[in-house]
DNA sequence: CCTACCGATCGGTAGG
DNA sequence: CCTACCGATCGGTAGG
């Protein structure tokens, strides 16, 4: 029977190389094979925690997005709201990112490029993740704005439309050539995007 | 003997639709078999043509960069150096992507970050690619700047990064999220960050 | 959770 | 430029 703890330990790990695996070379070139053999363990058995392709897909999806909580979200709800949070966030996912948390940078960006012209319910979950984050940064932008911090015409989706562009375009430049300073040029884009619709200039 | 006009026409409907292929399913996921038959030729007699995988894949990047070049750059040369000619190699980029020259939107979104992260030869041609257009970006705004259009302060490299930022996530939301808003965010980006860098403000 | 296997498809080749 | 084939690998299954 599944959900034994020895088993949730084990699908952990599985998920955990299977979403360095994705970040490198996608979800579909993830293939269960390789990933067994990587591991250590034979195909089937590894294919036995999932039942198939797809759902190894998916829940590589959702451990990837525990990863990405725990990396860029939740360290930000220890600052309080306003214009410091968004700061954070924004920190955050540089950083997450520069680390190279996953090898292949962003998970998400790798993703969400893969599937973003494709139907089915890996391309499902993962827009659903990215609306998720969209929306974080856009709620984080509005409490800051509330707060007085930022201006009362700020536009709060379009704010985090333009802080997630520096962001992962950050990303893709750093990996595609090998462009550490890819991350200073978003920062400076924040910093300058930011103190324009702040009112404490 | 390759290289007569038959032969190259043959090539060039080969690698147009080679490019439409990669810009969904990526330059891994185009496979010679359903290439040939969606053609409606031979897997051996498509395979001839290129002699490998690879070779494939790397004149696929060729022929989209032509489409690019045709699409994007060569109508802005039609307008004078200066602001007007960053403007319009924005709104190039923008209406390529929206009018979906190629199905699953810019094809050097899609294949560089498929090959982001990868060594290979194809990756390196992704990488040429792009930096030839940050470059061209970079060159439009410097022209500006100093025509006097720009404020002279202007770093021409940041502002192609921030610039080139809307216009991919524009693509990028557009697709995932099936969003035809994300154009008019970029749009409404990139007037305020060309109208703050202006002298005639 | 293993070995051993299935049919399908991959890139690539032989032979004409 | 075709048919027919090669070995390797794919996702997935049978049987224990």
């Amino acid at each position: 029977m599944a959900g034994r703890p020895r088993d949730e330990r084990t699908r952990s790990v599985i998920l955990r190389r299977a979403a360095d695996i994705a970040s490198q070379d996608g979800l579909e070139g993830l293939s269960i094979g390789r990933l067994a053999t990587d591991l250590g363990v034979s195909k089937s058995g590894l294919f036995g925690y999932f039942g198939s392709k797809e759902e190894l897909q998916l829940a590589t999806v959702r451990a990837a997005a525990a990863v990405y909580v725990e990396e860029v979200v939740q360290p930000a709800l220890t600052v309080p709201p306003g214009l410091g949070r968004v700061r954070r966030l924004c920190e955050n996912w540089l950083s997450y990112s520069q680390r190279r948390v996953f090898p292949g940078g962003c998970f998400f960006f790798a993703v969400n490029a893969e599937f973003d012209a494709r139907p089915g319910r890996v391309r499902d979950a993962a827009a659903a993740a990215s609306l998720d984050w969209t929306r974080f940064v856009a709620r984080a932008v509005d409490d800051a704005r509330q707060l007085g911090e930022l201006a009362g015409d700020t536009d709060p989706d379009q704010l985090a439309f333009e802080l997630i562009a520096f962001m992962e375009t950050a990303n893709a430049v750093s990996l595609l050539h090998d462009d550490p300073n890819a991350y200073e040029r978003a920062r400076t884009a924040i910093r300058r995007c930011l103190d324009t619709a702040s009112t404490n200039r």
